[in-house]
DNA sequence: ATTAGCACTCAGAGGAGTAGAGTGAAAAAA
DNA sequence: TTTTTTCACTCTACTCCTCTGAGTGCTAAT
């Protein structure tokens, strides 16, 4: 059995039509939409080799098919017509974003919010790692008498803090000794802010040594939690109106899986950093997540890619509109976030 | 007809068993629990009265019965029996609690976390309100050229971070006008920081007019906007283990009501801050959600009740156990609040 | 006032029957 | 050889029916 373009063109049909419907295909289905001269007997002789070819699934003897995940990759890959957002709809995302471009993760929670809304989907995206920014500013600050407050501020315009409890030092000597630490580590990349590099500080602060002995471990063991990615989640409840998600279990498993951060960092990954990756069905790659695609499109600050910003749904899903859609949408992150300097 | 100790003492014993098994309960159930020396033909009886009263319900002829919310009323505030955390649970909360003192939020998250686990329920703290607690302290930090970060910290321990978009202004000017502003207001009650005692700062500062003007209306607004208490969710998913919501429409709209921070602020609401409120089924007063029930109780930050954590499940609940549970954990949060200063 | 006895009710499970969508394959047509 | 017509066949989903069992309310006896 070999593949020519009148499968594929079946194929298509059969996916576009999936797509829509949620319901096995039939011949019948297909030749009704006119686009083969051809009768119903001879798409299903076609039909039932690009099962034979495993792109087609038959549910059971005598339903239509359903497209297999070799189907879907197929359509993405070649077959698909990718969609243009029309100029409103990009102005819409446009000016939604632009509403708020203060603080790096709330436009970031908005454009999450925006695809939600347009593609209707379960919605994820990875906040830019701090540690691949440059420390830029560092504060300390007397919160009372038993605690300071902790302020780094990277050139992404990222701000952390931490509260250490540190009994009674009083604002001039956080003052001295945030300013020293800063001077040596301003315009360090924060994952190279090595051990060493923290303990030299020590020399250079004669005075307060009970102070610094405090802070300079809490500093190192912070700087070194940054690794973790933070991701956030929207739109969980876009699931409910998916006939895929008709049953209790379905729904539980997906919601459960998705509480972990660690699922969702593994969602959002993918090699070589792809500008828009597309994983269908088993290449999700989480047992725990059956039946599910994953689109997602990196977002960059000042040119480096920090985040990746996409959806979770079924397999059966939109797949041209929402691939234009999430890139429209990381493409104009980066345009916000490298533009207007945050 | 009218109520006597043996239809309290059945009513009790159908509430005990439905809260376990969630099904009607029948006379002869009643009956083989040997606490009532009667036929189950005098038991239906009294279950008839009880109907009558109001007490209980019967699904359709023939089924048992099952509590009406008049009756778990009746349950909750005379009926059942308070139980009290062993030691052992109480010492797993506070240790647990005990964790992580250094920031409030932290705390209250972790709170609400354990209250999840114990409880088997959804569970909805409100984070203290920053506008009932006092300024302490007040920072201006250049993030960068064309930003800067406030950053206020309340006597509550509670810190708030504001980023303006602010064109060069230098760290030594920043801190100028930072400590003018601070002087005039630390120490106000931030609800009381009103648009004249901000317009006061202005003739404080003859100097950096620009700046001033800019600031000033932004940090008028940020305080304003404080009113709106936070409130945080956690264990969502438990809700798929109860029979209650077993079908995808309850799920969908549990969970989509629960989105609305609003609502959330609504179901821990209550009259005259009681220590623990239990709102049963209609009392919980939201058109959206039916057939549920929420108990809070409220904690405190230095005398003041600031927030409340509680549970919001179906309206058969083990009402003493959480109640006890609840309770405790909303101690144990006042506790560590004004002991450990924070 | 309580209980035993009994006829009655109703939800839910299980089974039979039916409709309809869709197939595969043989035979006819192109 | 490829395509189409035709038709028997398959399988799900739905409806209708019956049967079962839990639980009731009522009556008469204790």
């Amino acid at each position: 059995m070999n593949i020519n373009e009148r499968k594929l063109k079946i194929l298509q049909l059969v996916i576009n039509d999936f797509i829509i419907n949620a319901e096995p295909v039939g011949s019948k289905t297909i030749k009704e939409k006119n686009l083969l001269n051809v009768s119903s007997a001879t798409i299903r002789n076609e039909m039932a080799g690009l099962e034979a070819l495993g792109y087609l699934i038959q549910p059971y003897t005598s339903a239509g098919r359903i497209p297999s995940e070799l189907g879907y990759r197929i359509y993405v890959d070649s077959l698909m017509k990718m969609d243009v957002l029309d100029y409103e709809e990009r102005e819409i995302i446009k000016n939604l974003l632009l509403n708020n471009v203060i603080e790096v993760e709330d436009v970031i929670r908005q454009a999450l919010g925006i695809l939600t809304e347009i593609t209707d989907m379960t919605t994820i995206v990875s906040l830019p790692q701090f540690n691949k920014s440059k420390l830029t500013n560092l504060k300390l600050i007397n919160v009372n008498n038993s605690k300071i407050l902790m302020v780094f501020i990277s050139d992404s315009g990222i701000v952390k803090n931490i509260q250490l409890p540190i009994e009674g030092v009083n604002q001039e000597v956080l003052d001295l000794i945030g300013n020293v630490i800063l001077k040596k580590l301003k315009g360090s990349n924060i994952s190279e802010i090595t051990v060493k590099k923290i303990s030299n500080i020590k020399s250079e602060l004669p005075y307060f040594r009970e102070v610094i002995d405090y802070i300079i471990p809490v500093l190192r063991d912070t700087l070194k939690n940054m690794d973790d990615i933070d991701v956030k989640l929207d739109g969980i409840n876009k699931i409910f109106d998916l006939p895929e998600f008709q049953d209790v279990k379905k729904v539980k498993d997906f919601l459960t899986t998705l509480e972990d951060k660690e699922v969702l960092r593994n969602l959002l990954s993918c090699e070589h950093d792809q500008k828009i990756s597309v994983k269908i069905g088993e290449e999700v790659g989480l047992e725990e997540i059956h039946g599910c695609s994953v689109i997602s499109a990196g977002y960059k600050i000042s040119g480096v890619q920090v985040g990746r910003i996409g959806i979770i749904g079924p397999i059966r899903m939109n797949y041209p509109g929402i691939i234009s859609t999430i890139n429209y949408v990381a493409d104009t992150l980066t345009e916000i976030f490298s533009g207007i300097h945050l």
